[in-house]
DNA sequence: CTGACGATTCACT
DNA sequence: GTGAATCGTCAGC
């Protein structure tokens, strides 16, 4: 069990992060609740030259921001005015790269997530997709800028294994607008999982 | 200041 | 398969 230094977050390329983060654990805490789950599924940004990114074109406002920031930490875009889709970013200061949590395979206070979303039992649709898995960990702005070191959020190594077999690789989901950049193969998942989104799961 | 729009989800036909 | 919900952000005026 063992808490992702922040070397993780950037002495290494941000697609191999965007795999690697796949079977890690997700740990939020938001009302003075912790609530965790299993990362299955992750897409990456590639920053000023990825025309799927917020940061295309070095674009730096007050939103994003964060991801020019410290890698490690969480940048939280609301979407459709709507929904808090959760991001961890990568590289050095300056370079906003980000990889985005798609999926993730509730662990722990599955009683939590089901009173945030109004569930009486767990299902599939939970903690998969962006927005449903924030809502289930309480994600909310107030986590935007936070570390993944603590002590809001953590990103936990507990050895679990992913083996190269289980992890397929697609095009990311909802970035048509990219243009040509959307056929890009920067997303990760794990194969097979229920708690995956979208069509192609294998 | 204004208008268009989005890294989505869900209910309904 | 289609459309509504819903609001912060950003480019352009």
């Amino acid at each position: 069990m063992n808490v992702l230094p922040v070397s993780f977050f950037h002495t290494q390329p941000t697609l191999h992060i965007a795999k690697m983060l796949l079977g890690k654990l997700l740990i939020s805490q938001a009302d003075g609740k912790y609530t965790s789950g299993r990362i299955v599924e992750t897409e990456a940004y590639l920053g000023i030259e990825d025309k799927a990114s917020h940061a295309y074109g070095n674009r730096r406002t007050l939103r994003t921001e964060v991801m020019y920031g410290q890698a490690g930490q969480a940048y939280i875009y609301l979407c459709y005015g709507l929904h808090q889709l959760l991001n961890v970013v990568t590289q050095c200061s300056d370079i906003p790269h980000a990889i985005l949590i798609r999926g993730l395979d509730p662990v722990g206070g599955i009683e939590e997530m089901l009173m945030r979303t109004g569930k009486k039992q767990v299902d599939d649709s939970l903690t998969r997709g962006p927005g449903n898995l924030s809502k289930a960990l309480g994600i909310k702005q107030m986590h935007n800028g936070q570390s993944y070191l603590g002590p809001l959020l953590y990103l936990v190594d507990d050895y679990y294994n992913v083996p190269e077999k289980k992890i397929g690789q697609s095009p990311r989901i909802g970035v048509s607008y990219a243009q040509e950049d959307a056929l890009l193969p920067y997303r990760f998942f794990i194969k097979g999982n229920p708690f995956v989104s979208g069509k192609i799961r294998k």
